[in-house]
DNA sequence: CTAGGGGTTGGAGTGCACTCTAAGTCAATA
DNA sequence: TATTGACTTAGAGTGCACTCCAACCCCTAG
């Protein structure tokens, strides 16, 4: 498989799969007769792993502390769980703070009574708001 | 209050608050007699309300869409109400999501069995491991 | 009166995680 | 044969949300 195919089978990027391999969070990837990538299907099972760690908040420094137990194979087991243990704890939590904050904005939002119908069926979500920096009227 | 006692008391830095002041993010706060910026201790609760929408991920640019429509006042409620009820929707995704991942994590942990015993009592969390850019060994 | 410890401003710098560009190679099709 | 399109590399650029700096001002305590 190259790597648009794995591009689409992943919902990475080519780019980004370039960049993970670099940084070392994907192995380096067999090369064909013209230099070009060459993936094992199995590479997938990896990248969506490494997709629940990104999901879940894990910053890239991490991810590859991880990677690279996982590549050094042999014994490094222990260290992988507790990593993985140390994770698990803190995305609890996070989940924990997210459901406090969702009682917030419950309340809050039944603050707002009445008013049930809506003024435009859903109107453009964000019209990219320019930030200013107060004397930067003009651009 | 003056902006050192804010931060205190907000728990973001002087730098942040004025940053925010900046962006439209807090109102523009009365100066005193040698303008320096002076707090009601009120901004306390909007500042509080900003960090529960930041907590859950909403990002800048649309907190930026409700400071707008609150400090307009009358007749926004609506929208603010929209915007809120969206973006707890989209919390609330994220909060499942997050389960599913909770559960991934789980049986991935779950197969890492034994090795109870650990080795060093918790060993530095982040040795701060640098991005290698494959070709930039040296710095 | 002077030293210290706040505060003020505009603007530059940081860290993260991509995202894209330029210039080139290669294989397959019109 | 010529062109198209997917690939290669090193390195530059982007967007976000801060974070900090330089140079200055102002008040209070010793």
């Amino acid at each position: 498989m190259k790597i648009g195919e794995l591009a689409k089978r992943s919902g990475l990027s080519a780019y980004t799969i370039r960049y993970y391999e670099r940084i070392g969070l994907l192995p380096y990837a067999d090369r064909d007769q013209s230099s070009q990538r060459d993936y094992d299907a199995s590479i997938l099972t990896w990248i969506e792993f490494l997709g629940r760690l990104k999901t879940t908040g894990m910053p890239i420094r991490q991810m590859l502390q991880y990677a690279a137990l996982r590549e050094q194979g042999a014994d490094t087991d222990r260290q992988r769980r507790e990593l993985l243990e140390r994770h698990r704890e803190r995305v609890r939590n996070h989940v924990a703070e997210l459901q406090a904050c969702l009682l917030v904005l419950d309340t809050k939002i039944a603050g707002y009574a009445g008013s049930e119908k809506r003024t435009k069926p859903h109107d453009a979500e964000q019209p990219r708001q320019q930030i200013r920096t107060r004397q930067a009227g003009a651009r």
